[in-house]
DNA sequence: GCCCGGATATGACGGAAGTCACGCTGCCCC
DNA sequence: GGGGCAGCGTGACTTCCGTCATATCCGGGC
């Protein structure tokens, strides 16, 4: 019994949101966080549907998905939340829920409890408009990709953006990006077709640019990928 | 001397922000907001910069630029406010903000009084929660935009997004857009160029579905304009 | 072993859209 | 009035990229 709530209570306070929120905040929320898990591909919810909690990552991926366009609005990794924009928005959710890779682990929230969190501790006030303001930048940086010109711009955007948020520097000056996203998922992040994206994945291979991995992508020049995304005016 | 000042708290609250908000919390923010008037073209601030301050349009129309691509990441009216994000999350402005029409009328706060405003008044800061809110639904909609498909599709859901939300029913049945941009700047809201932009809009013109008019544009068949942009799938 | 479905790859083809080039219209300003 | 100038519009050309089709590989199930 006890050792999962120490667990959830650890997370929760390792997580973005709940930096700076006071201790006996964080054991009061983690008191009434449900642990749920998720195989790669499940729906943790659909576009539409009432917002009834929102969540904290402790370990997995997950994506955002729009509905219809079929885009990856985002892509969230451990330590994020996602879900706290229609609680506080009062709204349904914007978009579907999807676990990205397996084992994903997430401690939901009751959106009521949340609400009266944010009335209650002014702590975790601040928390909430932290992590809206997270969500508002990785919004934008979405954006940033898709505006980003050609497949090729795009797709190069795509994982250096992937690599400053997940990336990790490999032995040889290589660049590790620990992320396995299929082509499907490359191209609706990038906005373009798959065939597109494969085919610009498999030419930028045969450059010996970048490598997939059963765990991820590896990005054999980091310099040129910045390159190529259309230089440096990434985030100034 | 207090003509203007009755101005200011009228127009503080009748914004989105101040909805909900207390009276004298109000008074005392208006009190210390500066009016700021720009023609059309001139910048309110640039990217990078630290984030000095927080506006809400009393008049006229922002459009907000990443530096870069370029990119329109948002179009903003009367009511609405921007740099709550820079102010929240502590970072310098993430884009540049530029009047859009003639006579931009701003109110702008202080980012150390939005702060300690924040901290005191809790109905001011579920108020800049909600804002917060607005803004990643406005990214939301852009997201939607640039993945709409081929270009036409893009424009289309472009009129149509403007139209949801500062549009008005003309009298044939028509659709009134009362929103004045170049063709350059609606190549940047879609992320194409502006001779394909041209091409699409003349092309339009001459199957009398748009019009451009001195002060917006004129949808003659706006369910037709929906069709062209997608269907259905807009926000649900 | 077999078959099957999904992910990855590659080719062919046509249409979409970016690029470069050139007029045209207003409009402001000298 | 004339000369720049910004915004519009059009044409020609080329490239990108979406579409359709096919082939391969691989893992799972029987």
């Amino acid at each position: 019994m006890s050792a999962p709530r120490e667990h959830v209570e650890r997370c929760l306070r390792a997580s973005h949101l709940f930096l700076g929120v006071s201790n006996d905040t964080c054991t009061a929320l983690a008191g009434r966080a449900v642990v749920r898990r998720y195989e790669r591909g499940e729906y943790v919810w659909h576009e539409g549907e009432d917002a009834t909690g929102m969540a904290v990552i402790a370990s997995g991926l997950v994506k955002i998905i729009r509905r219809g366009s079929g885009a990856i609005v985002a892509l969230l990794g451990p330590h994020e939340t996602f879900g706290e924009l229609a609680i506080v928005g009062g709204a349904p959710y914007s978009a579907d829920a999807v676990a990205a890779t397996r084992d994903v682990e997430l401690l939901c929230l009751d959106a009521q409890e949340v609400r009266s969190a944010i009335e209650t501790w002014p702590t975790f006030a601040r928390a909430i408009e932290r992590s809206l303001v997270a969500h508002g930048r990785s919004l934008q940086d979405k954006i940033q990709i898709m505006s980003a010109g050609s497949v090729e711009r795009r797709l190069a955007a795509a994982l250096r953006h992937l690599f400053d948020r997940f990336g990790d520097d490999g032995e040889d000056g290589s660049s590790i990006v620990p992320v396995k996203l299929s082509r499907a998922e490359l191209a609706s992040l990038v906005g373009a077709t798959i065939e597109t994206t494969i085919r610009t994945m498999s030419r930028w291979h045969k450059e010996r640019l970048v490598s997939t991995q059963p765990e991820g992508f590896l990005l054999h020049d980091l310099a040129r990928v910045v390159e190529l995304s259309g230089g440096e005016a990434w985030r100034s």
